[in-house]
DNA sequence: GCCAACGTTGGC
DNA sequence: GCCAACGTTGGC
């Protein structure tokens, strides 16, 4: 059964149009550094959708679909001293973080924006609209999703 | 730029 | 184990 999620990247560093740039479209989404997150990325299964979520930038919101294509695997980031994600406690032998790849389905022509969401009293259960809640990995449930995609 | 909320760190 | 201090996230 197909699960759903919602992944946030701020666009100065990753955007959907970056994605759209990307051969086939794949790209792996890495530099998670929360645990939950983490948690999540690993409990993504083939196939699985995530709507790519526009954070801290002029219109935050969903800016179109994304699928998982490749199961979670060690975040090479977190061992590079170069990278900003760069985590020093993260080793080859013990890699603390993970990443999976992403492939681009759908870019919306209009982002549905965090606004539109909170207008409709449907989604104020949304972890996403959750006060104080920062995870950029969450799960959504399939009613959230179906309803997300009438906004498109 | 501001600030609320959260996660992590580290002293005790 | 507690908790204050600090850094980060992210909307506005």
């Amino acid at each position: 059964m197909t699960r759903y999620w919602l992944m946030k990247s701020e666009p100065t560093c990753f955007s959907m149009a970056d994605l759209e740039k990307r051969s086939q479209q794949i790209e792996p989404w890495d530099g998670v550094r929360n645990y939950q997150a983490r948690n999540f990325l690993q409990a993504m299964q083939l196939g699985d959708l995530a709507f790519f979520y526009h954070s801290s930038c002029p219109i935050p919101g969903i800016a179109g679909i994304i699928s998982i294509v490749k199961r979670a695997y060690p975040d090479k980031t977190a061992l590079d001293i170069s990278n900003p994600h760069y985590d020093p406690k993260s080793t080859p032998d013990k890699p603390r973080w993970v990443c999976v790849d992403v492939q681009l389905i759908k870019k919306f022509k209009q982002t549905v924006s965090l606004a539109q969401l909170k207008r409709q009293s449907i989604f104020s259960s949304m972890r996403l609209l959750q006060k104080g809640n920062r995870l950029s990995v969450m799960p959504i449930t399939a009613e959230e999703w179906q309803a997300i995609l009438m906004l498109v």
